[in-house]
RNA sequence: GCGACCGUGGCGGAACUGGCAGACGCGCCAGCCUUAGGAGCUGGUGGGGCAACCCGUGGGGGUUCGAGUCCCUCCGGUCGCACCA
């Protein structure tokens, strides 16, 4: 007998992975397909370090998925591409002192590689980059048609200014207060003026479309709290000098509790507000105020500080004057940047009263509860005419009464903050305006963009909180598309939020050069048919390409208003129990474990290690065991392909069939751990068969391919078929039938105690069980001697006898 | 603080609508083969007991003929939000 070559898969995987390209294998006809499948993976930013474990298990359970969809008769189209403009490769580059036009290409360059060593589906034709050109034009593009419906505008606003940085930081860049790379500068507030996307005119939209989306739970749940959804009232405190402070409240049941208000130090009432004798001591707390940066005002120490303003407001419910006060707990982004305060019935007004000595009236009622009562489970008390009424009542009730003096109406807020996009750095695409003396900001005209990063090769911002574009004097000063006088660009570049927003509507349409996303291709392939990706942009990314979506929708570009009709989020893979960071010094690098182990080998054990959709620890003990799995395959493979036909031993064909079911389902489902089980246990029950028969052999390669497409392939191939198993493949079906054992085990219980395990034909009824299991001597031991009370009968599973 | 998820052998993890707890793999033990093996093959492997049996899914309580699964409560962990009025 001649001997089985050794399993080498550096050799089998190169010869692959070279014959997918030489034969476009995965290049599907992108025109006229008859079962079109876009499976899309969340693209990778690609770092210096290369990818990592993280972002290869992500990859390879997307891939398994469109390797599935394709064996099952689906066109699959799988993109990639390269997510790579933004602060973090910027900052990079200036770490290591090369310019970002120079890195990232090399970056993404070491990417492809590992991306194509890996064996993913990907369809090489329509990479994309967010730093080509011939890209950011349409994101650019975008821009503009946001900017002409009046979706983007302009105003100042708060930021995060690390003075040693010299840049603004996102909140998540400061630690404490101080800033993430230098721990020992603290993190200015500044105030900017910057390009807003008027994303919360969309917040109901979003929220109630989250109900037909077939997505994660969790993610569903992220979005949800995200756009924060309140329902309340606005009420209206009248001032002596005339003015009007409206405040927004979700307890208007409360309103006979307020003693105070508070005005966050921005409130632009503040001024006109504050009596002389008080003026000093409130411009000294904005200033202190000001001080402090976004985040450790929102985060650090909680003790209450405020300033009275010396004003009086009246209540509207009761009548009585009570004081205004300014306090940075009030925060001028949410609301009306005014609040009533409640301290009976609200932690944080409790807490303020306290420390200011303020009045504290209680007005409702909880039996057994001391103050502060934030339940709504009560009933009023103190309040007038509303007295015992319980609260949701009282607060329907409360807003009507107040509405007929024109002093409430009933308000929906949301926590979300309309989109700032702006972003005073260099690495980025240019936001697509033109600043005229005369006109305005003027969009730049469709025809002349893009307007192109210009290469500057001292990219460093300064202290000036401008972008290093402005320095680029040439490209600064242009005249205005409208009035042709002397006017100058935008410098901010756009977030990189924005460029992947949209990525997805352009990837089948990478060739077109004229339109960034074509009708007929985008008809025939979107929305997405499955997105795979991880929760951490869970809001952010996937909020934002809905709002994109949705407002292309609605100018007419595209038919749908979802992108991503199913979503599913992987889970985190974790090396001793923490998250990989460069930090940490835990971040583990797959080329390795490749080189020595092979990519299927590799793919496997990660899918291996737990369910997709949880994540894992990443250990290499257990490596091993898959290897031995795909050693065992190989012989079994090679054995096929030169034995002959015959029946399948019974034990075989259920097996098979059951594999199949099961396979089929989890596979389905992403349980890929579980579906590599099963595809074990039948490996398991081959071999003590003794079974190398084709018959029982090739369903399990084809089921096999998602998982180790090259190993698969090999042998699909040794057992002679001369096209890809990608192409002549099928999916097995499963008799349902033949999956079913005519024998099953019946578990007979007395008093829910395992008692006897009964071989005995399906489908017995209950009588019969009965009378067996009565006979069986390890059941009357138990039962002699009394009577039974009762019997549970589950048809083919058990028998319980109660005594 | 609020919200979501989770807690099962030495380890990673299985267990459909409540119905045989521990599939599959790692590790470990024994045997075979070998000059040798960190290779391969066979068998075993939750704990206690010679055994019949008993005990076991973070702790406590409950519902049920029957609970890893459902309910209450406490403890521990992960993630998200975090003074959002």
């Amino acid at each position: 007998m001649s001997s089985i070559p050794v399993y080498d898969p550096q050799v089998v995987e190169a010869a692959w992975q070279a014959r997918w390209a030489d034969r476009h294998v995965n290049e599907p006809d992108l025109d006229h397909p008859r079962r079109p499948f876009y499976n899309l993976m969340m693209f990778p930013y690609p770092s210096a370090e290369g990818l990592h474990v993280g972002n290869l298990f992500a990859f390879t359970g997307a891939d398994i998925f469109g390797r599935f969809r394709r064996l099952q008769g689906f066109e699959v189209f799988e993109p990639i591409g390269f997510d790579a403009f933004g602060i973090h490769s910027e900052n990079y580059a200036l770490a290591v002192g090369t310019h970002p036009a120079k890195l990232i290409p090399r970056n993404i360059d070491a990417f492809r590689r590992q991306l194509r060593r890996f064996g993913g589906m990907f369809d090489w034709r329509h990479e994309l980059s967010t730093t080509d050109p011939a890209y950011y034009k349409w994101t650019q593009w975008l821009f503009v048609q946001l900017f002409k419906h009046g979706l983007a505008y302009r105003k100042r606003a708060a930021v995060n200014w690390c003075p040693t940085c010299k840049t603004v930081l996102a909140n998540e860049q400061v630690v404490n207060g101080y800033c993430e790379r230098h721990p020992d500068t603290k993190v200015e507030q500044r105030f900017l003026e910057q390009w807003f996307f008027g994303i919360t005119r969309y917040a109901q939209r979003l929220l109630d479309n989250l109900d037909s989306l077939d997505w994660s739970e969790s993610t569903v749940t992220l979005q949800r709290n995200w756009i924060g959804r309140s329902e309340g009232a606005t009420l209206v405190f009248e001032t002596p000098t005339g003015d009007s402070i409206a405040v927004f409240t979700t307890r208007p049941d409360t309103v006979f509790g307020a003693t105070y208000l508070v005005l966050a130090p921005e409130h632009p009432l503040v001024d006109a507000l504050t009596l002389e004798e008080r003026r000093h001591e409130v411009r000294e707390y904005k200033r202190v105020v000001q001080g402090k940066d976004i985040v450790s005002r929102k985060v650090g120490d909680r003790a209450k500080t405020g300033v009275f303003t010396g004003t009086y407001a009246r209540n509207p419910a009761t009548g009585e004057s009570i004081p205004v006060w300014i306090a940075d707990y009030v925060l001028m982004e949410y609301g009306t940047g005014a609040i009533m305060a409640v301290p009976a019935h609200d932690k944080r007004d409790f807490e303020f009263a306290q420390e200011f000595d303020l009045p504290i009236r209680q007005v409702v009622r909880v039996e057994g509860e001391s103050l502060p009562i934030v339940s709504t489970s009560g009933t009023l008390m103190q309040s007038a005419p509303f007295d015992g009424m319980p609260c949701d009542r009282a607060a329907r009730e409360i807003v009507e009464w107040l509405e007929r003096s024109g002093s409430a109406h009933r308000e929906v807020q949301y926590r979300l903050h309309d989109w700032c996009i702006s972003r005073q750095r260099y690495w980025g695409p240019p936001i697509p305006i033109i600043h005229c003396g005369a006109c305005g900001p003027v969009a730049v005209p469709d025809e002349d963009l893009p307007v192109e990063l210009p290469f500057v090769e001292d990219f460093k911002p300064d202290d000036s909180g401008v972008s290093p574009l402005a320095r680029h004097a040439e490209w600064y000063h242009v005249p205005c598309p409208r009035c042709g006088a002397a006017a100058r660009r935008e410098t901010d570049v756009s977030d990189t939020f924005l460029d992947s927003s949209w990525y997805f509507l352009r990837y089948p349409s990478t060739e077109f050069a004229d339109r960034a996303f074509d009708p007929a291709r985008t008809a025939t392939w979107l929305p997405v048919s499955t997105y795979i990706g991880g929760n951490e942009h869970a809001v952010l990314h996937l909020l934002y390409s809905r709002f994109i979506t949705m407002v292309l929708h609605e100018l007419g570009h595209t038919s749908f208003e979802e992108p991503f009709p199913k979503l599913r989020a992987h889970g985190l893979i974790v090396k001793d129990g923490a998250k990989m960071s460069k930090s940490r010094g835990n971040v583990v690098v797959p080329d390795a474990y490749i080189q020595q182990w092979g990519a299927d080998t590799f793919r496997m054990y990660l899918m291996f290690l737990g369910p997709f959709q949880e994540g894992g620890d990443f250990r290499d003990e257990g490596i091993t065991g898959i290897r031995r799995f795909l050693d065992r395959v190989w012989v079994l493979g090679h054995e096929a392909a030169r034995a002959g036909s015959a029946a399948l031993p019974a034990g075989v064909e259920r097996k098979l069939h059951q594999t199949i079911r099961k396979v089929t389902a989890d596979t389905d489902a992403l349980r890929y751990n579980t579906a590599i089980a099963a595809m074990m246990e039948y490996v398991n029950e081959l071999r003590s068969a003794e079974c190398t028969l084709p018959t029982a052999v090739e369903p399990l390669l084809v089921m096999l391919a998602p998982f180790a497409p090259h190993l698969a392939e090999e042998l699909w191939s040794a057992a002679g078929h001369p096209d890809s198993i990608f192409i002549a493949g099928r999916w097995p079906s499963y008799d349902e039938t033949l999956a079913t054992a005519e024998e099953i085990e019946l578990v007979v219980q007395v008093n829910g105690k395992l008692r006897a395990r009964l071989t005995v034909p399906r489908g017995l009824t209950e009588a019969a069980a009965l009378e067996r299991a009565r006979a069986e001597a390890g059941v009357r031991k138990f039962i002699d001697g009394k009577p039974v009370r009762k019997v549970v009968y589950v048809p083919d599973r058990l028998v319980n006898l109660v005594v």
